[in-house]
RNA sequence: GGAGGGGUGGCCGAGCGGUCAAUGGCAGCAGACUGUAAAUCUGCCGACGAAAGUCUACGAAGGUUCAAAUCCUUCUCCCUCCA
């Protein structure tokens, strides 16, 4: 079925669309309302990842079809902790941890969204709101009437930790039951119908409508995106280094282009429809090209998407950067930097220890083995000597550029 | 509650008194080839040390032994079967 909604339609089109409780009903709602949908995202880290990047990318073509999103920080149910699909309980997270998990995660938004009190401008909303000052009697006896302990039990999401017999505590078993309360309490309050998420929430998702139904009698709609992973099999946004972050002071925005510039040529297609805006007739033509022109699609897709996430102007650096150093064996601005007095450089820096300090390598041994397999450089020079040092001999217009491997590269500067 | 099996490096998984910093696979890093891609091939892959070597590590704590991942005791967690 095609959707005739501006929404559903550019969901369609890019891919987003996995599942949904009502497709065509969700469609003709779209046509004739504005959506008031929500997102739910759990504080278990200080800051989000690519791999959160398509639920935020949601729901800002929300607000560019003219829809208001909400944004939900799980400062409340992070404190019970999401069971699904995990096979063991995670560690608790303490009250503390959470809350600064909550700061960090709260700047990215305002990347990709607007805020504010128009009609169709985001808000964002904690569930620690309604959830810490629940009582409990009363909750269920409004609430836990409605669920079913028989049908939580047959969620494929809580089957795998009953089938291998681990501990599910009640703690996490309640996590289902507050979500599910969110969206009732996100529906009376702002008149919310819509919440969206990745595949793995569909349970918690189902639960939520049917809740809000039930309770408040009004029909709300359900959606999923789907679990997205690349042409090698492995997951989305998993890399050597760890999670790609979407805050910079986790991952700089060089290295945050660098991750989509090389992405593989497989996948080129489906992170332009998913991780940038451009339409998909244009997407269509870059995906057609061959070969190393390929690399030209892929520049795009870097330009475009840290665009989204850091700003144009980061992204031209990031880009000008790459440029220089890739194309021009040079160094650039944005590379990972060491700063050294002319003092110390005089009197020498081990080549190990430069290494070490530009976050290279995390240990001597580390360095001494990228040394001895001839993968560190000076000024795009190969050292295999372990006992090297830089001096100022090394120095070419005041820096000297550090590489490890082909794809690493940084600069030390003399800071008088 | 009873019986049995098991917890080994990021993951999987050998080892079952010395030759074990621990086979192999995956992942990772580097090199070659290329296009900052994929595939392939080669090397590396605990920390400190220039090196000799030292230290830390085989669920936890004790013990036996010249010597323990390997044997014994206790504890702990997981799995299978029985009640």
């Amino acid at each position: 079925m095609t959707p005739h909604s501006t929404f559903l339609k550019t969901l369609a089109e890019r891919g987003f669309l996995n599942q949904c409780t009502d497709q065509s009903g969700l469609d003709e709602y779209a046509q004739t309302n504005k959506i008031v949908a929500y997102i739910g995202f759990d504080c278990t880290a200080d800051s989000l990842h690519v791999g959160n990047l398509i639920s935020i990318m949601m729901l800002r073509h929300l607000q560019q079809t003219g829809h208001k999103p909400i944004v939900l920080l799980g400062g409340g149910t992070s404190k019970v902790g999401d069971p699904s699909f995990k096979d063991e309980a995670r560690k608790m997270l303490s009250l503390e941890q959470i809350e600064h998990n909550k700061q960090g995660i709260k700047k990215v938004f305002e990347k990709f969204l607007t805020f504010g009190d128009g009609p169709n401008d985001a808000i964002m909303v904690d569930n620690a709101d309604w959830l810490d000052h629940l009582n409990y009697m009363a909750f269920l006896r409004d609430y836990g009437i409605h669920f079913s302990v028989n049908r939580m039990l047959s969620f494929d999401s809580v089957k795998m930790r009953l089938e291998r017999e681990q501990n599910l505590s009640f703690l996490e078993f309640n996590y289902m039951i507050l979500q599910a309360y969110d969206f009732a309490e996100l529906n009376k309050r702002y008149n919310c119908v819509l919440q969206m998420g990745g595949q793995d929430q569909w349970g918690n998702i189902v639960n939520g409508t049917d809740l809000t139904r039930r309770v408040n009698h009004k029909h709300v709609f359900g959606l999923t995106s789907p679990l997205l992973t690349m042409s090698d099999g492995t997951k989305m946004g998993k890399t050597e280094r760890g999670a790609v972050w979407l805050n910079a002071d986790k991952l700089s925005p060089y290295d945050y282009w660098q991750f989509w510039r090389n992405a593989s040529d497989a996948d080129v297609g489906t992170l332009l429809r998913f991780y940038t805006e451009l339409p998909i007739s244009e997407i269509a033509q870059l995906e057609k090209l061959e070969g190393n022109q390929l690399n030209e699609a892929k520049i795009i897709l870097a330009n475009e998407a840290t665009t989204l996430c850091h700003g144009i102007d980061a992204a031209r650096h990031s880009f000008e950067t790459a440029k220089k150093v890739f194309e021009e064996g040079g160094a650039g601005g944005d590379l990972p930097s060491l700063e050294i007095s002319m003092n110390d450089l005089e009197k020498g820096l081990s080549f190990i220890e430069a290494l070490k300090q530009i976050g290279f390598v995390e240990s001597n041994g580390e360095a001494k083995r990228l040394i001895k397999g001839r993968g560190a450089r000076v000024n795009n020079n190969v050292i295999d000597d372990e006992a090297y040092h830089l001096s100022t001999k090394d120095l070419i217009d005041g820096s000297i550029k550090v590489s490890a491997g082909k794809k690493h590269h940084g600069v030390i500067v003399v800071k008088n």
